[in-house]
DNA sequence: TATAAAAATGAACTTTGTTCAAAAAAGTTT
DNA sequence: AAACTTTTTTGAACAAAGTTCATTTTTATA
C-alpha cells in the first residue's frame, strides 16, 4: 500500500487513467465521459469514483503524463554536443513538434478550468517546473547579463512565449502562424530572445 | 429585421448575452447556466434556444463582444505621437492591462473547445484580425528587412508571443511570471523581437 | 470455516442542456 | 371589430452526464 491506495486500486487507477488518455488523444478532453470510461475499463461506472475524486481529477490526471511525457521528449532533444545556441533552438524545436503530435492532449492542458473555489492538487503543480529548468542554463551562458530572479524570470518568460506562438497557431480560429511557419517563426523568436544585449536605448 | 432577427428577438438576444456576460466576468465561462441565465433575464428558459444555438453559442457571443472591447482598449492605447517603438510597447502594455483587468472574459476566449465537428461562425473569426492589424505599420517601420507575408507572419508571432507571456502568467498552476514582472518582461519580449537585425550568424 | 475488511456494483438521484407541442401575443385581412 | 395568421413565448418533458451510496461480491484474516 503505497500513496494511500492498495495494489488493487492503484492498477485500477491507471486503467482509468490509460482509457482516458487513448479518448482524450482522440476526441479531446471535451469527449470523455465517466459511462464510456467504464465501459471500456470493463469496470461498473461507480467504480471510477473509488480511485479519483471526479471528472476534473482524471483530466488531471492525464495531463500529468503528458507534462511528463513532454519534460522527456525536451530532455530527449537536446543534443549532447550542441552549444547553448543549438540546445536553444533543440528545445523549442523540441516543444513545437510535441505539441503538433500530441494536439489534443497538449490542449487539454491549457483549456481545463476548474469550477470556482477548486485547487489543482499539488502533485499536479509539481509537472511544470522540470520544463523550464531545462531552459536555464543555456540562457545563462547567452545572456550572462541575466542572473538569479531575473535569470530564471526571463527563462519562463521565453518558455511562455515560444508556448503561445504554438497556441494561437493551433488555435484554429485565428490568424494564428500557419503550422509551416511554426518552426521558423519559433526559431526568429528564440534567437531575439537569447541574442546577446548591445545596450538597449530605452 | 435585420441580419435575419426580427426586433423583438434582437432585443432578447442583446439580454441574454448581456446576462452571460456578467456571470463570465463573475464567475469564468464555467458558471455559465442556461437556467440562471432565463431566470435573470426574466424569460422562460426555452426562449434562450429562440435566439442562440446552444450554450457554446453564448460562450461565443460573449468571446466576440470580449474581441471587441479589445481590439478598442487597444486602439485607445496607442499615443498619437509617439514612435514606432513607442506604438509597439503601448501596445504590448495594453494587451497586458485589459487581460488583467477582464481575466475571466479574457480567459474565456482561449479556454473554450466545441466538440467534436463544429466549428466557428465566420462572424466571430472576424474579431481576431482587428488585433493583428494594428501591429503591422510600426512593425514594418522597425524591421525594414520584413515586407509581404513575412511581416505579417512576424506581426502574429509577436502577438502570439505576448499574448503566451500573458496567458501562461495568469495560468495559476505553473511557474508562470509574476504579474508584478508581467509589464517589464513584456517590454522585453518586445524590445527583442523589434530590435533592428544586425545579420544574425545563424 | 467463520468473520471481518476491502472492493465492486449499478440503480437512483442530481444537474443541466435541449426540444417541442401548446398557449399567448402581435399582426393582418375582411 | 371580428376572424384569421403569424410570431413569440412558455415550461413541461426528455436526454445526457456526473455523482452517490446501500447492497453484493470478493478477498484477507483469524
Amino acid at each position: 500500500m503505497i500513496d494511500g491506495l492498495s495494489k488493487k486500486k492503484q492498477e485500477l487507477l491507471t486503467r482509468v487513467i490509460d482509457v482516458a488518455e487513448a479518448e482524450v488523444a482522440e476526441s479531446g478532453a471535451i469527449g470523455l465521459k465517466a459511462r464510456d470510461i467504464a465501459k471500456t475499463a470493463g469496470v461498473a461506472l461507480g467504480s471510477i469514483y473509488t480511485v479519483v475524486e471526479d471528472m476534473d481529477d482524471v483530466v488531471t490526471h492525464v495531463n500529468s503524463r503528458t507534462l511528463q511525457r513532454l519534460g522527456s521528449a525536451l530532455r530527449a532533444a537536446v543534443p549532447a554536443d550542441g552549444d547553448a545556441v543549438d540546445v536553444m533552438h533543440a528545445l523549442a524545436a523540441g516543444y513545437v513538434t510535441f505539441a503538433l503530435e500530441n494536439l489534443n492532449l497538449w490542449t487539454a492542458i491549457f483549456t481545463q478550468t476548474l469550477p470556482a473555489g477548486k485547487s489543482y492538487p499539488d502533485w499536479h503543480k509539481a509537472d511544470y517546473p522540470p520544463l523550464i529548468e531545462q531552459i536555464i542554463a543555456p540562457l545563462s551562458e547567452l545572456r550572462p547579463d541575466l542572473e538569479g530572479d531575473a535569470l530564471s524570470l526571463r527563462a519562463r518568460t521565453l518558455f511562455a512565449s515560444v508556448h503561445g506562438v504554438v497556441s494561437m497557431s493551433v488555435f484554429g480560429r485565428f490568424v494564428g502562424v500557419p503550422s509551416e511557419a511554426l518552426h521558423a517563426e519559433v526559431n526568429a523568436l528564440v534567437e531575439a530572445m537569447t541574442r546577446g544585449l548591445e545596450a538597449p536605448k530605452r
